[in-house]
RNA sequence: UCCGCGGUAGCUCAAUGGUAGAGCAUUCGGCUGUUAACCGAAGGGUUGUAAGUUCGAAUCUUACCCGCGGAGCCA
């Protein structure tokens, strides 16, 4: 039943006949011959239904089929540099598999509602396929990265009763007798005490944030990848992103050409993501953007024009660090030297793409960030085991979170996240 | 939450306040090599909803609904 054979292995069986199953990507037909493009997850291939070559009952069912139709083809694969794939099929027989009647997405232009309306047939289109392909390369690479330094899968809870940040971003829920509970907006707590306990870890999965952003970098559901790491000071945390960035590109473009092609993305832009990337303070940061004439301010946080201007010096991501801890999360460690700043950084993207990482050195102190604790305004209770892993054996460690979506939509060089996850949650959309 | 833009055929879009149209898709016909194939024909409409102005509203006014882009916030 299941498929011998793949569109992308056809190399191996040029001059000979086999039995490809997939879809109907679009047809060209004129009286005796019929084209018929064939997809099947792998790529695309042009089968030529000649009149001369099947029965009759054949050629009418090439005629018959359209967008999207499942079918089964038989013929001998020729090389033919006219194709994109460089092969062709000659075919001998066609079999229907399952029929397709009034296709919504046609090869034409689409508008954006409709095609998130349509989000389940959107992804069968070339462009979502090698979106999704590259997705999964990013993805798979950053285990790769982390699996082969001697970090440990760490798997958070979805499901948790405190707020990393503050409960006003959260999804909240009736958990049984025990009050509010919230999907979780972060890993980061709970991989503390997993790098205490195995040294490295990071955790992937999805988090939720209840921000009501509506713009082309928010989801409102999102995978994040966050490693934990003890020992390991703000220096160290810079150096490890940079090197996973790096190893995440180059992963990409040794194993996604042909999806970077169709999406038609500037490699060379890509080419020159290597370390090491240029590493900026926030004041210098603001210094910066002051000698260029814009109305900024020392303490206030960059907006998304502010990173823009900063990025585009660069043709590699940007890392800023020690921003004003004022404004900043309640486990950051302030810097040492001067105690208004935090020990943070965030990596900006090329090419006006933004942040993709948010990272810092942790809080060791216990007195410390009892007292940040109370300052924000949070529950201490709900902190008590985070407060322990300062109590016992508290050493330096630091970590980063890094958002998949944003970083598989800067490599793609596509302009809305939306389409990097298979079904997008957004503010206004929870459908399909 | 705020600012801006939009909603007309299945889809993408036109249409001075005066008969609602085109391309694609669909159906039928033509074509032996097409690359979003091409050529010809047909069917397809409560112009987001409600009210108002007007002899007459897709077009002007008001309210509401829905969507898109951005800001703030963030990954």
């Amino acid at each position: 039943m299941k498929p011998e054979i793949y569109i992308k292995d056809l190399s191996k069986h040029v001059g000979k006949e086999v039995t490809l199953k997939g879809w109907l990507y679009n047809k060209r037909a004129s009286k005796k011959v019929k084209f018929l493009i064939l997809r099947d997850g792998t790529g695309y291939l042009q089968c030529v239904v000649f009149v001369g070559n099947v029965t009759d009952e054949v050629f009418a069912l090439a005629d018959n089929v359209s967008q999207e139709t499942a079918f089964e083809v038989t013929g001998i694969i020729k090389e033919d540099t006219r194709q994109v794939g460089g092969f062709e099929l000659d075919a001998t027989d066609v079999k229907l598999i399952g029929e397709s009647e009034d296709y919504p997405i046609t090869p034409k232009d689409h508008g954006i509602e409709f095609l998130i309306d349509n989000r389940h047939l959107w992804l069968r289109s070339k462009r979502q396929v090698a979106i999704m392909k590259i997705r999964h390369r990013i993805a798979k690479s950053i285990r790769d990265f982390f699996d082969s330094r001697d970090f440990t899968l760490f798997d958070p809870p979805i499901i948790t009763p405190n707020a990393s940040e503050g409960t006003s971003t959260l999804f909240e829920m009736e958990y049984f007798d025990l009050g509010k509970a919230y999907l979780t907006q972060s890993g980061q707590l709970y991989a503390e005490a997993g790098a205490m306990a195995l040294g490295k870890v990071y955790t992937f999965g999805p988090t939720f944030r209840a921000e009501k952003s509506k713009t082309r970098r928010h989801l409102t559901e999102f995978w994040m990848v966050e490693p934990e790491m003890a020992f390991y000071n703000l220096d160290d945390d810079m150096d490890l992103a940079e090197e996973m960035l790096e190893y995440i590109v180059k992963s990409v473009l040794k194993d996604n050409k042909a999806e970077l092609e169709i999406l038609e993305r500037d490699i060379s832009k890509l080419e020159k993501i290597e370390r090491p990337f240029p590493r900026l303070s926030y004041s210098d940061a603001i210094e910066m953007l002051k000698e260029e004439g814009h109305d900024v301010e020392w303490g206030k946080d960059l907006g998304a024009a502010d990173e823009t201007i900063i990025s585009s010096k660069y043709d590699k991501p940007v890392m800023v660090h020690r921003y004003p801890a004022e404004s900043k999360a309640f486990y950051m460690k302030r810097d040492p030297e001067n105690e208004k700043l935090a020990l943070c950084v965030d990596v900006l993207a090329p090419e006006g793409y933004g942040e993709i990482i948010g990272g810092s050195q942790r809080e060791d102190d216990y007195n410390k960030l009892l007292g940040r604790i109370n300052e924000h305004k949070l529950p201490v209770d709900f902190f008590k085991w985070y407060l322990d892993l300062r109590k016992y054996g508290s050493v330096p460690h630091s970590g980063f979170g890094l958002g998949l979506e944003r970083t598989v939509t800067w490599i793609c060089g596509i302009d809305h996240l939306r389409e990097t996850i298979p079904f997008p949650r957004m503010i206004y959309r929870n459908t399909p």
